[in-house]
DNA sequence: TTAACACGTTAGCCGTCGCTAACGTATTAA
DNA sequence: TTAATACGTTAGCGACGGCTAACGTGTTAA
């Protein structure tokens, strides 16, 4: 029942998220980039299908899952509304203060 | 232990967050914009500021809580590695396409 | 047809999450 | 000083998350 931005934020998924960018693929292929088992995987894949953010074909006896582009618009709509204007004004200057201040320690009055 | 992303993308952290923005906040106050009790907000903030979103400052007996800029300044690196230009072309054609059809379901041969 | 196999999913086990109730602690009032 | 009070955190509980092991099911080979 959780809403897509917080299912697309564990970081297997986003990681199958991303490798899904390039084509459909088979619960097997896309265990192969991870250490844990198929079983896994499958069950974050089917998490990922319950929020919509991606859908599933099934040939022979393997099951084809690929992005749901409508699910990674509404996605795209909470990242954006929660990433907003004010946060990344706030984390751009910590990020020119840093930036400013790491190569040179010295001279700092 | 989780990351700064997974961290933030519960719903009601993320409100705080945005009620941050405003400037620093006891647990109390930040308490009135929610349903749920102060130990609930305290722990939200508490697991925020473990991965270093926020940060407190004890004046009496409040604690003050405001958002730590260079921990936000992580988190825009980790949405922007995540919600990358692939993903943003996908969502964004899909997008215009429900776009140009939601309008008028007529006429689409 | 049936035995072996490949693929994906369910069963079940901790660990963690989010919550309220109870608590400790610091401040104020008498 | 002591009693009352306001604030934040810990204790403890039910539910959920992510994982492996066991399983069901469909496919191939004999």
């Amino acid at each position: 029942m959780p809403d897509a931005l917080e299912v697309a934020a564990e970081p297997t998924r986003r990681r199958l998220l991303h490798l899904l960018v390039a084509g459909e693929q088979t619960v097997t292929e896309l265990t192969e980039h991870f250490s844990v088992t198929r079983s896994a995987i499958s069950q974050h894949l089917l998490l990922l299908e319950s929020v919509r953010l991606v859908a599933a074909r099934k040939d022979g006896r393997s099951r084809y899952y690929r992005l749901d582009p409508s699910g990674m618009a509404t996605l795209r709509a909470l990242v954006g509304q929660f990433w907003n204007d004010e946060l990344d004004l706030l984390a751009r200057d910590a990020q020119r203060l840093a930036d400013s201040k790491d190569p040179q320690p010295k001279d700092t009055p």
